[in-house]
DNA sequence: TTATTTTATCGTTAATTAACGATTAAAGAA
DNA sequence: TTCTTTAATCGTTAATTAACGATAAAATAA
């Protein structure tokens, strides 16, 4: 069993904890689900449907871009973005690895 | 417009967030790992862990107990923090469906 | 060329978070 | 009773976040 100083700096603990970071807003879970419809890529779509300005959306996605959640196309004057598979990927089996874990251990 | 300026408000997608942004700090990640581990379940034993001050942990143990991932039972001078297995379960059922959401739909 | 469209970034403000030491309150020991 | 131990809370500071409008940059249209 490690120390648990060690485990601040785990690599994995502070990556799972950036990706629930991202995660840790409702308007940029709301925008991965948008995504995830696929009705939907551009910011201006987005800033559409969400009651946020285009400026605040714009950080959103900046944010969930920067944690490796989605990934952005420029696409001429706009930017297509999408959720990243690799991303998406990472977040599933980090969390689900961490819920396992905390799960069958659970009082 | 309806449809997301209602996923904003959506229950499941901020209970979502909340949970997930109660893991998003690397300590509470660690802290959650050791009240799984068993090892130790009060404030000082995981203060005497990781590098943090005695209130500090005390704050994440709170953000903890507030978003429903762990409970508190006073022991006489002394508060035994144990996993809540509800929230717990919460968070894995929560967390897999979007990430089962997003990684089916995905590019 | 100029105008329009789209997104990113800037600049600001308010709110929240994280960290710490100090203090308080409560339980149990002496 | 008083002393010690433990955790919670207070008070502060610094940093980060979220929100917005305004502006800039880049691609395309006119």
């Amino acid at each position: 069993m490690k120390t648990a100083s060690l485990s601040l700096d785990d690599r994995s603990v502070r990556r799972s904890a950036e990706i629930a970071k991202a995660l840790g807003h409702p308007a940029r879970i709301a925008i991965l689900k948008l995504l995830a419809d696929r009705t939907t890529c551009f910011c201006g779509d987005i800033t559409e449907i969400l009651p946020l300005a285009q400026s605040t959306v714009s950080q959103h996605l900046k944010a969930l871009k920067s944690a490796g959640l989605i990934t952005g196309e420029v696409e001429g004057v706009r930017t297509c973005y999408c959720l990243n598979p690799d991303g998406i990927q990472e977040l599933q089996s980090v969390l689900s690895e961490l819920s396992t874990e905390l799960i069958k251990t659970c009082c």
